[in-house]
DNA sequence: TGATTTTTGTACCATATCGTAGGAAAATCG
DNA sequence: CGATTTTCCTACGATATGGTACAAAAATCA
């Protein structure tokens, strides 16, 4: 199904598409969509125009097409890092930690998340653009609920606790380290505040003299 | 000190600078840095480039003054929304309603916070906008810091609750909102998650079976 | 080998963009 | 009123930008 379609009819493409969407995908990330020249893309992934036009349509397209990309990776590290076979407290740090590798990781510097911090800028004018990331958090949104709400079914969390609610939280955090990071806030900085956000979504892990308000303790 | 300064020697403006600025400002905020022009805001504000520049200098520097001017408004909302003589839950309620108002004006729909709508873009390859972005984000974390930290100090919270990180809690909120408002999410289904965020930053207000962990109850 | 297919890469075009020069306009001052 | 000062505004210029035309290149197929 996914083979190479082996040894096709004309002239061989010079790149991999894959890895070209990726390089364009970081210039985007750095300068944000309207910040970026398709010569910067051009420079950045070795094709030329016309080649990133026959590949990926013009820019407006191409930007899609990193989006998609760049949704899928995050979708991918969500719901590997969101262990159903382990404590709540522990996959959502699992979550943030991978997140914060994330919004780390990059050659100029820490970007942040590349939805929040190109796409955004985007959502007023472009609702195309609004349109996949109201859908990108609402994914996030929803993949933190579930795994709420499975940790009060086996539970990790009393019985009235708000998955919805909770999950809204959880997602906040995610966001204000998306804006941090790329604010350029350090990592450690970041993490410091993951245990006490973690302490008020799931519980405080060590109960203090006032003892362990949830289940789990 | 003041005042007008009466009666200047030359020709006079035939606009006033703070109103062009504001309407600067309202062009960035639909479109970001990279993604307005110079005769966007020309037609916006009915001055031409030339006179822009004399007022305001270049590109890069108008943007700046419309950074600054956005500080002050929102220093000022935050001030005067902190309320120090009435309870810390009506306090952030009062901060995150003034934010909502704010992220929920203009023409062109939502357009969330103008700094984190903007200016996060541009912080990646602008370090001066992103030590303004970073100084921004510090302000608001201190602002809520002291109050909670008033507030603990006057019996409302516990004497072991941690104002620091209590303070990226709620900034977090703040995050969160100015982000999804961007994105196309309903006032309605932010004003939502406020009450919950309340819940987990002051403690319950409707004590359930569970029965209320803090002093205020 | 020659026809066919697909991609590459240079060159080009129309437009957008930022900044500025320089004269006209509108006020005050003497 | 004329000189001076300050601002306005048209016009210009250099560069950037997105997109495309078209010939050369590099593969397969018969």
């Amino acid at each position: 199904m996914v083979q190479k379609a082996a040894a096709k009819r004309g002239r061989p493409r010079a790149y991999d598409p894959d890895t070209a969407l990726g390089r364009a995908m970081a210039v985007f990330w750095d300068a944000g969509y309207a910040g970026t020249s398709l010569d910067d893309i051009s420079a950045r992934t070795g094709m030329n125009r016309p080649s990133l036009y026959g590949a990926f349509g013009d820019k407006h397209a191409l930007y899609r097409h990193t989006l998609e990309r760049y949704r899928a990776i995050g979708r991918a590290a969500m719901s590997e890092a969101l262990a159903y076979d382990k404590p709540l407290r522990e996959a959502l740090n699992r979550v943030y930690d991978k997140a914060l590798s994330l919004y780390f990781s990059g050659d100029s510097g820490a970007r942040g998340c590349f939805l929040i911090g190109t796409a955004l800028t985007e959502s007023v004018l472009d609702p195309d653009v609004r349109t996949t990331l109201a859908d990108a958090l609402h994914e996030i949104d929803d993949a933190f609920e579930a795994r709420i709400r499975f940790a009060r079914l086996h539970g990790e969390l009393p019985h009235n606790a708000n998955p919805a609610a909770l999950a809204k939280i959880a997602s906040a955090i995610l966001h204000t380290f998306a804006i941090r990071s790329r604010a350029g806030e350090s990592r450690k900085a970041l993490e410091a505040t993951i245990r006490p956000a973690l302490d008020l979504i799931c519980g405080s892990s060590k109960p203090s003299s006032r003892a362990s308000r949830r289940t789990g303790g």
